[in-house]
RNA sequence: GGAGAGAUGGCAGAGCGGCCGAUUGCACCGGUCUUGAAAACCGGAGUACCCGCAAGGGUACCCAGGGUUCGAAUCCCUGUCUCUCCGCCA
């Protein structure tokens, strides 16, 4: 959620940005509400400001003048009735104008939509076969990695169970993402899986509706979650930190759960898109300035290549335009790994995403902070990344170290928790 | 799942329906005293929102949401959370 006066302070730029994202919203409309509410407000204090006046003289009063006096009051109250409850629906339609705006843009992010991302750099070296290269769901057949059949039968289509050294291999990369952020100065979670709608809508996603992405725990106002990004961010809702502790850098294990509403018919092999997947977050609270959370961001996306590159897998780094970046990003990088079975000869495909959201989620998560120079509190900027989000990063691990006779190498990072060099059949 | 107790400012801890945004202690900041410090004394300190160029003024906030009342931290209802006891359980 932005800030309500710098929506209206800023009118034409939250507009041109709004367009350059390719949402629709009515500013007008949000500076006209805003004026209601405003007045709403200055008469409803106003209101108050003489009911206070009546009530505290009446313990004081004559017995003729007190029922005057009470019989004013309770016209007072009416009026103040009345008053609130305009309010309250002002404030309503005011709200769900807002929440629908998007966070401003770095001005260094391309303009566009899904083609219109930046390529900033490509790492390592493309594997070549000299035999025609599987995709991972013809390798899991091989080594007997995957059982899709039983993921249909007891959950639907898009739920899977790993199975032998595959199971090895998750927990690989789970302790390996693990170890890399502990060392990087990241506090470890492990995180629960459900939280409160509340906590969804203040991170940004929507948990129920026609197109959510979320599936929601019946009579209760829990949802399954479908990051740790919702978990971790939650964790300090309602919060007042101190500057002196910030940067704080948390990194929570947690399963993911997501509908894939509309998603239907879009590659759909495979472990790619899934209903339930497993990930180790990163998630970042700094100071309320670009500069703090700009350099979290380069860190977290540094930490992102370097997993990467430990584990040898290619990728390219992009950085997302405007029209792809969501609500709450202000900037988002995303790692393309390269995955030699996709496509006709491989093709990248999306492992991890970074983005700074700057203040727009702790504004409605009501994560503030103090600083010894400043009166009162600012809000934090937040930030999120994936370190490793194990079903996209097994298909790289699987497809990249392929052999001829249908093994798969082990990553060395990863053999001292797979307790193999080697995959075989 | 059943029975009970509780939630007040950074912490501790008071608070007959009106003089309570809230006593007090600790911690905190400024000052006096002191060579310096401690002690003592004096003073200051919350957050959000609205009006105002500003100085300043106003309103709200005693877990949250409703209700009773001219008036609610205080009474009633609901929810959330915490603690204790019983049962069940990985």
């Amino acid at each position: 959620m932005l800030d309500l006066q710098f929506i209206c302070e800023h009118r034409d730029e939250v507009e041109q940005n709004c367009r350059n994202r390719g949402v629709q919203v009515d500013v007008a409309a949000v500076v006209r509400l805003r004026d209601e509410r405003n007045s709403l407000i200055s008469s409803g204090d106003e209101l108050r400001r003489r009911q206070k006046d009546v009530s505290g003289k009446i313990p004081h009063a004559s017995a003729d003048e007190r029922s005057a006096l009470v019989e004013q009051g309770k016209q007072l109250r009416a009026q103040i009735s009345a008053t609130e409850e305009r309010q309250k629906v002002i404030e309503e339609h005011l709200r769900v104008e807002v929440i629908r705006i998007p966070n401003m843009t770095h001005p260094d992010a391309p303009i566009g939509g899904e083609n219109d991302a930046k390529e900033i750099r490509t790492w390592g070296t493309k594997p070549k076969f000299d035999f025609k290269a599987l995709d991972h769901v013809d390798i899991a057949a091989k080594l007997d990695l995957i059982d899709f059949e039983a993921g249909a039968r007891v959950a639907g289509h898009g739920f899977y169970y790993l199975k032998n050294d595959a199971v090895m291999l998750e927990m690989a990369l789970v302790q390996f993402a693990l170890t890399k952020l502990r060392s990087e100065g990241f506090t470890l979670y492990t995180t629960p899986d459900l939280a409160r709608d509340s906590v969804l809508e203040g991170i940004g996603f929507n948990p129920r509706g026609d197109e959510t992405q979320i599936y929601s725990i019946a009579n209760t106002d829990l949802s399954l979650v479908a990051t740790a990004e919702i978990t971790l961010g939650g964790a300090l809702k309602d919060q007042t930190l101190d500057l002196a502790g910030l940067p704080m850098k948390f990194c929570g294990l947690s399963h993911c759960f997501r509908t894939e509403a509309g998603a239907h018919g879009r590659a759909t092999r495979g472990i790619y898109r899934v209903h339930q997947f497993t990930k180790v977050e990163m998630f970042g609270f700094t100071a309320g300035d670009v500069e703090a959370s700009g350099a979290l961001h380069a860190e977290i996306v540094r930490i992102e290549e370097e997993i990467f590159q430990a584990l040898g897998i290619p990728y390219r780094l992009i950085d997302t335009a405007s029209g792809d970046l969501g609500g709450p990003a202000y900037r988002k990088y995303d790692l393309e790994a390269w995955m030699p079975g996709r496509g006709e000869a491989g093709e990248y495909g999306e492992v991890t995403s970074a983005s700074n959201c700057t203040d727009y989620q702790a504004r409605r998560l009501g994560i503030r902070y103090r600083s010894p120079d400043r009166k009162g509190t600012q809000f934090v900027h937040t930030l999120n990344g994936t370190a490793i989000s194990c079903a996209r990063a097994i298909i790289a691990v699987l497809e990249n170290y392929q052999q001829a006779d249908g093994s798969v190498v082990v990553p060395e990072v990863l053999r001292p928790w797979v307790g193999k060099d080697v995959i075989t059949a």
